[in-house]
DNA sequence: TACACTCGTTCACTTAAGTTAAGAAATATT
DNA sequence: AATATTTCTTAACTTAAGTGAACGAGTGTA
């Protein structure tokens, strides 16, 4: 299972055997059944998740009904808001699918940075590039209609619309699951 | 103006006298117009901005329109996408105020990462908590009509509201600047 | 097998946003 | 000061999303 997060980490620097090792013995790596709820508003967690296999996803309950915001499928990770500033959490995170996930604690994190500045280097350069990616996300979701977001969302990430339900897509595209059964079937009326 | 950005600085990482200087030396503290357009669509710059004071936006060009995403008030920054990855910008930053900014290329930052292992520290801890805002502003966008995202707005930066056009404003909700104009209309009325 | 439950779709109706156009107000330009 | 330009607002109309309800398909459970 490793080989799979070294290879993807190669991309961002280049580890040494020992270094490898360091992170293999923190033993981070889990499996993880569908379903299964990783952190639960108002927890005060300092867990990170990175998915290797499968797909998680965050939620909000609001007025007893869920609301999904995020999907992150394989090597895609994130780090609860609640773990950056000690506030309890104001989502869930749960898995979509039975997954392969990597959970750090920050304390593990802060230890390894310490040890290696090499994974200091590689954080940042993951929050980074994230950063960046989620800011063209959000403009182009500022930029769009609906109809065009679930248009986009078919070129970019065909994936997401077979392996997540209706009901938590239409969410994600910021609208009412009514609204995307409407919408699918306009865009098949125009096919045609 | 350094003592500004060095109050800041301080509550992620404590600095030497040693360090302040190597910053302070870099000299990338810049005064800007209104109205200066600090990045083109279609080019492929390595500078990133953090604003010490002033306000700067970004914007694309869709169909001859300027469609405004984003803005950057005091003590936050931005790295363009096109500096992450080498490719052309798909967006202009322009300045809404005249401005302070810090105008730091990714070459520079590099060499100051690798002499003070703290620098990166500091970058890895604000993008990191950047990214996690960041997300739940979207979180909160998505789950939002444009009529709470304006209530939103006016509760989270109501400076905005002030220093900023209305067209822009409409862009950066997601809405047509005229439904923004009645949608302002709709909230008076409800108020009396 | 029968029953309950969730999920996706459809419909009718309501509400709000998009669109086009026009005019007023504020800014900039000559 | 007069004119042009941009910005904001308003209005009428169109289109699409929100809402509440109903229905069938699929899933799980007793």
């Amino acid at each position: 299972m490793h080989d799979i997060l070294f290879t993807f980490l190669a991309k961002y620097v280049s580890l040494t055997t020992e270094e490898m090792n360091a992170i293999t013995s923190l033993d981070i790596i889990h499996t993880v059944k569908k379903g299964t709820t990783l952190l639960k508003e108002g927890q005060q967690s300092k867990e990170s998740f990175f998915v290797l296999k499968g797909c998680i996803r965050t939620y909000y309950i609001i007025e007893g009904e869920e609301k999904t915001t995020a999907f992150y499928t394989e090597m895609e990770g994130l780090t609860p808001h609640c773990v950056m500033n000690d506030t309890p959490s104001e989502y869930y995170i749960s898995c979509v699918e039975d997954s392969i996930l990597i959970i750090s604690r920050a304390d593990m994190e802060s230890e390894i940075n310490g040890r290696f500045p090499k994974f200091e280097t590689l954080c940042r350069k993951l929050s980074e590039e994230r950063l960046a990616i989620q800011q063209t996300d959000f403009d182009l979701f500022k930029t769009s209609s609906p109809e065009q977001r679930y248009l986009n969302l078919l070129q970019r990430r065909p994936d997401l619309i077979q392996r997540v339900p209706q009901h938590q897509l239409a969410n994600y595209l910021g609208i009412q699951p009514q609204s995307l059964s409407r919408l699918r079937a306009r865009i098949l009326e125009k096919k045609q």
